[in-house]
Parts: C-alpha cells; structure tokens; sequence
DNA sequence: CTTCTAAAATGATAAAAGTCATCTTTTAGG
DNA sequence: CCTAAAAGATGACTTTTATCATTTTAGAAG
C-alpha cells in the first residue's frame, strides 16, 4: 500500500499522530450539508465512510458535481490552502461519517512536515490535472460519452470488490445529471438507450454496470 | 506589489537568486511549440514576453485552451509537481521570450525554501479553484455567456495599460472558440452579434471591447 | 499596386440537447 | 397493506449549437 496515497488520511495516519489525536467524527445522514460554499473554512475533512459530493451553484440553480469524494478522501483543503472560502458545498450522498482537523493542526503539519507539504502538492497536482481534463471533456464531448465516463467513474470510486463482476450503485438521476452536466431527463434517455444496448441494467434509482467495456468504447477511453 | 504574486517569476526573483543564474531564455515565434502534451517535462519555464495559450487536444481534434499565460507567469509546473507528463501543450500566441529553469534547480528550491513551496502551493490552490470555476461553467452557461467571459478574461490578462478605455487585442476566431469551448462559426456569429449591440468593435482579427459593463451584465458577474 | 492565400463572415440545414407536460413506478410512513 | 409524495420514465416540442458550403475581406509576397 503506497505511503503516499494514505498521506493525507487523517483517519488512519502514520506520521500523523498528532492529528488523529485532535481529530473529531461527525455522522451527517443522507442529503445532509458538510460544508457550504461561500463560508469561511475553519478545518480540514476527511471521509470515514460513505459517499460525499462536492458541488458547485451555477447561476441558474442547476448543480454540477465536481468530485467525488469516498471513505479516506480529504475535501477542503483547496479553500483552507488558499486561504479563502469554500467554493463549493459538500453533501453526504449516504448516511457518511466525517472526521474533522482544526486548521491550527494542518497548519503546523504543513510548516513542520515536509513529506506531508509534498504530498500535499501532489494530490493537489493530481486535482489539477483531473480538473482540466474534465474541463476539455465538458466542451466538446457529446452527453452520451461524458454519460459513459461518469458511470466508469463512479464504477472506479466505488466498487470496493475488484472481483465482483457487476458493480452496481444507487444514485439519483439527478446526482448523475450533475456529475455528466446536464439535464435530468436527458440523463434518464441515455440511461435508457444504455438499458436497450444491455450495456447497464436499472432497478429504482440502482444502476448496474453490466458491460464496462462497452462504456470504455463509448468514451473512447481505448484510443 | 505583493511578494507572493511574483514569487514564481523566475525572470525577476528576488529569492530566487539561484534560479536566475541558471536560467536561459529562449525566443519562440508565433505558432512555435514550447512543450507539447504527452512529452516529459525536464524543467520549468516563465513567460517572458509575449503572449502563450497552454492547451489540450481533444479526442476529436479539437483543441481546449486551458490556461492564458503572460509575462511573468510560470507554465509547466503542474507536471512537474505531479512527476508526470505534461497533460497540455504550450504554444505561443505572439512571439514571445520564454525563459528555461532546469527541474534539479527548481527541486532544489522546493526543498529547501519554505516560502517557495508555500508560494507554489497557494498557486496550485488558485489555479484548481479557477479550473473548477471554468468546469461549471462550461457545463451550463450558453455559448453567449461564455464568449462574454472569454472576452473579458482576455481582458484581465492582457491589458497592460489599466486606464485606457478601450483595450483591444488581436486574437484568431479560432483560439478564441477555444477558449470558450465552442465552434468557430459559432463565436463569429456571437462576435458580430456584440458589434451589432456596440459592446465590442473589430477590425481583421483584431477585437475591441466598447463596453466592457455589458459584457460583465451578459455573463452575470454582478449576480 | 496586383495577386494569392488565409482568415473572417454569413447562410442554410441538421443534429444535439433542453424544457415542459404527463404518466408510471418506487418508496417511505401510517 | 394502503396511500401520498418523490423519483423515474417518456413524449412532444423548442432552442441552441454544430456542420457544411459559400462569399467576402484582410494581409502578405511578388
């Protein structure tokens, strides 16, 4: 297991004794708000377990998920390392637990750390470079292969046994319009094309991916 | 004139004696490639002179502009922070003078100067901040909006002189499409739509913009 | 000053996606 | 188990944007 990814994983650090030691869990239920765009940061979060989003308000009150956040994923930091407000809100999109570290205690990490600041920057580099992606992926692929990238995503995020061949996951089609950006109903007509094409199978708002590779072809993910 | 802001401007460092002495400048012409997506970066550059898009090729040729980069600004050090390849390609808009920091230098400096990376991570911080903006952007703003923020951005970047009312800039529709994310005929058409309104006046490729409050009212800045 | 080429501009049309209305299925609570 | 509310699904229609074809203009080279 890569000392690297764990780095920054309040919730089970090696070099990071002194966090875990002030840190403290939260359980927010499903829908609740972690925290909100716009307010000022006063600590860093990490996810224990559940499913956490962070989102963004467009002007015109439509959502749009900016990432997904799973059980040792740490959501805040970009706020509390640039020193300004929250640009986007995180919800628990399961009943979640969340553990919290006083800003003091990540600034001291930091400044005292090194391997903590480097890792730090990687994961920030990481961020970056997703973001980016994702930025050239919105503007010219068609909502079809952006439909087939969130449902690999969300497959990649979440699937916790590698073995198992269908991975399946319940998410609002809402949710799903939001990560794809764009709207609901157009969601639903993919997800429906994709049921005609055996590629997924639906039952409620569960969703099971029954040919990844079918969606890899979809997203041009092979060339 | 903040210390931060120019921390990373090799080519007028103030703590960055070092780098100074190592660095070496180049002169890119108009269309020259500085470094190109998928190639492993063996350094850092700064932008001397001139004016530099950082873009993306999308699957289908199409090209993204990610990044604006002038005078002063560092391109390059998102790959090389993530110790991977470069995930864009730089390209120079004008002529322009680049300068060269090798990757040991800016290593080294990394390492041992505690203001430097706490300066690179704050722009690490704004650069994601700024690239998850954009990602929200271009998933529900209209085509309108975006241009009108395009124009405005190529504004804030490149206007030298603060007072004069009317700042222009020569850009081709194509580039400009790229930034917004959308066709060339598409921003064309846009483009004459704002003459017909006297929000912008062209002549040739050149573009300039008459009243920049109904730019900012079209895309909603003052919400 | 011409001529040639590339870029800008415009028109016609097609495709993609959004919106609004409606119906159906789930799901949670009594 | 039944019912109400929420979420899923689908249809009809509109709007937005892309694509392809063509014309016009600008700018460089002879």
């Amino acid at each position: 297991m890569s000392r690297k990814n764990s780095l920054l994983s309040c919730c089970r650090g090696d070099e990071l004794e002194g966090l875990s030691a002030s840190k403290s869990s939260c359980l927010y239920k499903k829908g609740q708000v972690i925290f909100n765009e716009g307010s000022k940061p006063s600590g860093l979060h990490c996810v224990h377990s559940g499913k956490v989003k962070v989102c963004k308000m467009g002007s015109d009150g439509k959502e749009q998920i900016i990432r997904l956040a799973k059980p040792g994923d740490v959501i805040g930091y970009r706020a509390l390392m640039a020193d300004s407000n929250y640009s986007a809100s995180a919800v628990a999109m399961d009943d979640a637990v969340v553990c919290y570290v006083p800003k003091s205690q990540f600034m001291e990490l930091i400044h005292e750390n090194m391997d903590f600041s480097n890792g730090l920057m990687k994961l920030l580099s990481k961020a970056l470079g997703e973001a980016e992606e994702r930025m050239t992926q919105m503007a010219y692929k068609p909502v079809r292969e952006r439909l087939a990238e969130a449902l690999l995503l969300l497959q990649k995020t979440y699937q916790q046994d590698e073995n198992k061949e269908n991975f399946t996951i319940a998410i609002s089609r809402e949710d799903l319009a939001s990560i794809v950006g764009t709207a609901k109903e157009t969601t639903i007509r993919l997800l429906s094309e994709f049921k005609d094409e055996q590629i997924i199978a639906t039952k409620g708002s569960s969703i099971t991916i029954l040919d990844a590779d079918k969606l890899y072809s979809i997203c041009h993910l092979y060339d």
